[in-house]
RNA sequence: CAGCUGGACCGGACGGUCGCUCGUCGCGAGACGGGAGGAAAGUCCGAACUCCGCAGAGCAGUGUGCCGGAUAACGUCCGGGAGGCCGGGUUCAAGCCCGGCCGACGGAAAGUGCCACAGAAAACAUACCGCCCCGGCCGCAAGGCCGAGGUAAGGGUGAAAAGGUGCGGUAAGAGCGCACCGCCGCCGCAGUAAUGCAGCGGGCAGGGCAAACCCCACACGGAGCAAGACCAAAUAGGGAGGGAGCCUCGGGUUCGCUCGGGGCAGGUGCCGGCUCGGCGCGUCACAACCUCCGGGUAGGUCGCUUGAGCUCCGCAGCAAUGCGUGGCCCAGAGGAAUGACCGUCCUGCGGUAGCAAUACCGCAGACAGAAUUCGGCUUACAGGUCCGGCUGCCAC
RNA sequence: GGCGCGGUACCCAAGUGGUAAGGGAGAGGUCUGCAAAACCUUUAUACGUCGGUUCGAUUCCGACCCGCGCCU
């Protein structure tokens, strides 16, 4: 538990820069043929609770995330939560990966019992990997 | 008070910081307000709505099935009645009475079909063992054997074998006779009806299965909001027109045109500001190319939430429900919002302290997430509240 | 979201109101120097779950559970 995942009384975390961190729909990934192209064309990046795809993209440079949470992971109950924590994870990093990149996140079972801050640190991880190895092509 | 059981209901509360979504206001930044369920679930029924089909009627098919009521409708709901199960009382017994629970319950004297095994016999009934009588033979006798009959009480088989109980009766038996119960027919009374009750007559007709085919009565066109309506890119393809002249003679004509002969003109697309030039095509026809039109994919908009709506009170009704007055607006997403974190309290369990009330600490708080909208059914559900019934214990 | 199919042994799979085929696999044997193939023999185990109708249900009826497909 390193200090910096959660203040007691709720304020911002470190890492969102700047204040309120927004995670607005613009930022989102809806639509269907971005997500096959991301799952053909992308690379993946392994973590404990989730697996995710990336691919760069061309010209609206901005970062646009998506989640795919299928039958097989449980009810809709489940299903919902699951894309709930992932969305405010995400949230909470901060859409600050500045390059134009798609990205899918696509969840494991243990996710809707893990702990919500090793959930932050998958994300910041992921979102690591990602800057690295698409930021300077 | 405890246990079991029937029904109705609630199903964490309040607040803070940040976020998502819809609405209203605002040029904008933003502000304010709304934001999951009793099952939102399964998709099992019924409707509204939309498109397609349709003269009418019939057949086929599917569904429903005691009676009455409720409803927009239903396979739902309410009330009632046959029937079944359990408990208690009563009777010699069958039975009857009381209470509780269940209750897919039309027709088997319209027809067809199926009833394995067992059993003598399973559907125009039969006679294996047995019981009884008569005749003959054997035997001292008890009785045994053979033959002719009577019988449906008893045994045995089966899910089911020509009513049940009791008394009488008989050679033994049998509705053979009687009483009660059941059944069939007729008639009466009560009830809207299902049905119930009473009387008279008949000793008694008759197996089960229709969630087998079927018959009767009633209802039903098909698909589904991914229905359907509108806007509409790129690409490919479709249609129409231009491209594709003028004069004259003759023939045909539905008077729009068309066919044939002769003469004259030299066109058009791209490159380009224009000319020259180059390239391509065309010169009587399926050209290139240009213009327009329609279908339609991606995508977008509408359908999309004010409705057989919720609710207070009053009235009618046993009730389901209906009527009237007033009040209220209560999610509308579309890779799909309703979340993350924290605090205080509540409930339950465990631990510690305490005689106890209680205090502190830790853990837990079900089933489950709207997708066009309603009415039901079914299934899942921690914990709790209220009302009723039965049993047991304690107190008065 | 809506609509439509199907669950029979380890696998494939027929079937019907009373007894549930068949094939593969498995086991044992013959053959072989040892195997494979072939041939012979063979056991045990199954009607998704719970109710109802019926004397009797894998079958008929209803409700659940699971799997698959179509509409986009």
């Amino acid at each position: 538990m390193s200090g910096d995942a959660i203040l007691p009384n709720g304020s911002a975390d470190p890492s969102s820069v700047g204040g309120r961190a927004k995670f607005p729909r613009s930022s989102r990934l809806l639509r269907h043929a971005d997500f096959e192209r991301v799952y053909k064309e992308g690379r993946r990046h392994f973590a404990a609770h989730m697996t995710v795809f990336y691919l760069r993209r061309g010209d609206p440079a901005r970062l646009r995330v998506g989640f795919t949470v299928g039958r097989g992971l449980g009810g809709a109950v489940e299903r919902n939560r699951m894309k709930r924590r992932l969305r405010e994870a995400v949230r909470l990093y901060g859409v600050v990966v500045d390059a134009p990149v798609d990205v899918v996140i696509n969840p494991k079972k243990s996710l809707l019992t893990a702990d919500f801050a090793d959930l932050r640190k998958d994300i910041k991880r992921a979102f690591e990997v990602i800057e690295k190895s698409v930021g300077k092509p």
